[in-house]
DNA sequence: CCTTGACCCTCACGTGACGTGATGGCGCAT
DNA sequence: ATGCGCCATCACGTCACGTGAGGGTCAAGG
């Protein structure tokens, strides 16, 4: 009774009701390891663990019928788990950021007694879905691992090198657009525009689908989000203008009508 | 029907199911504005806005029922509503980075072969209970308005204009260490400590008290988190570890024992 | 005009993850 | 031996929907 804890003390220690506890023992995906005499749970420090594992799969919006999958997954080792659950929770963060975000654009618009367009209120609902069925799109991408790499909008599994050199391409881009707009070359030329199109595929190729019009969009996005803003002139002072009218005369230019 | 829209598009919109809002006029939380002569629903753009706050709310972990005592709270408008759940929202992001940070740590110590201590696997419980009952606690936390901004660690609600002095400092300092480890000097010299320290007090300032060792901790975060590894590198290849020794030299400088 | 298929309606029971007692057995201190 | 606090097992309640069943509505095409 030592080494071993009560299901009273485990429950304040994981911050669960007792309740908890027993259901989880009920349904199987906690049991205690032993019981006393008298019949009491008796925890040990590995089924601590495994709490542990549950908990954390659980905040991330798993039901328990899946945790119990996921965790009794022999190809996935302690790393692993914690790998999975390290990407989940970036993307939770991302997520929050994104509502963020957009609370701050409609903060800041009201506060110019803007009114934004329906348009801009949906965003909210699209940042939303994603996130409220983040956990359902994660399953699902588990699932195919094919088309996995293809459709998914979002950084899916990027490895640190992955990151290091979509980083290095998007600080290409930049500075290259900082160079054409210090040799005065104008926006709607072909060195802008090009640097445009080579900034849309990368999109397109690391992050998702990213059309003419949708590059339109992150063009404007640059200039309203003073986040993308700061990247672009902190480089060099006037560099967001320049870039936005250089996706823009892109777009123009191969697909006009925009 | 133009300016109306159906349960089903509705919901498509929203990312929810036609289910949840009849669940949600059931109960009387969304109610459409109108109803077709066949008994359709007909959502207004108030309706949708409304939907928008639930969702929003709902996202934030508050039950329905709290939903709609918050909704219908005569004291506070469409800025109070975006401003609470831009706080929440801010804590949401806040825990998922602890937890993140958690779990690096983890990996870290698992990449080096050191078992952390039981402690220090406590940790989790801890974020992940303070995590599980957010909403309760926010709620606590508005029973007095006074102490709520004074006490408050993040970034509350700052302006365009604070974003855009914060991300200059930002990029001084970077440039700053930049240029130090172009001309050679050591990231245990003067200059380097200097600059540490001046963005230690920039990050006390603005963002919350950092002190030493929490200081110490960026640094180790920078080398571990690509997207601020890459903010470092793209300026100048090995300036985030540069940066991170800098920091320590400085936390080693003022609080020796580290 | 009439069919077809996609959408809508209202019941109404099912489900997941527990909450909330009810009733009774340990265990230790006074 | 007698509280008092913690433990056990039923067992029903709750919340936020899921999941059909059975039937009306509507716009498009034959």
């Amino acid at each position: 009774m030592d080494d071993h804890l009560t299901v009273g003390r485990l429950a304040e220690l994981a911050g669960v009701t007792v309740r908890t506890l027993h259901h989880y023992d009920e349904i199987g995906l906690v049991t205690p390891s032993a019981r006393t005499a008298a019949g009491y749970r008796a925890y040990a420090a590995a089924d601590v663990e495994r709490l542990r594992q549950v908990l954390t799969y659980r905040r991330l919006g798993f039901g328990l019928r899946e945790v119990a999958e996921l965790i009794s997954d022999p190809r996935a080792d302690a790393v692993a788990h914690l790998r999975r659950q390290r990407e989940l929770l970036v993307g939770q963060r991302e997520q929050a950021a994104a509502l963020i975000a957009a609370i701050d654009k409609e903060l800041e618009a009201r506060a110019m007694g803007i009114k934004l367009t329906p348009q801009e209120h949906l965003e909210v609902f699209g940042t939303d879905k994603v996130g409220g069925e983040w956990a359902a799109e994660a399953r699902e991408r588990w699932g195919d691992t094919d088309a996995y790499q293809v459709s998914q909008r979002r950084t899916a599994s990027y490895t640190k090198e992955d990151w290091t050199r979509i980083k290095a391409e998007a600080d290409a881009v930049r500075d290259g657009f900082a160079e054409a707009l210090r040799t005065g070359l104008p926006a709607s030329g072909a060195r802008a525009m090009d640097l445009a199109e080579r900034h849309r595929q990368h999109i397109s190729q690391y992050f998702y689908e990213c059309g003419y019009p949708m590059h339109r969009g992150l063009a404007d996005m640059y200039l309203a989000d003073p986040r993308f803003t700061g990247h672009y002139e902190s480089a060099e002072p006037g560099l967001a203008q320049y870039v936005h009218d250089a996706f823009h005369a892109n777009a123009d230019r191969h697909q006009p009508a925009g």
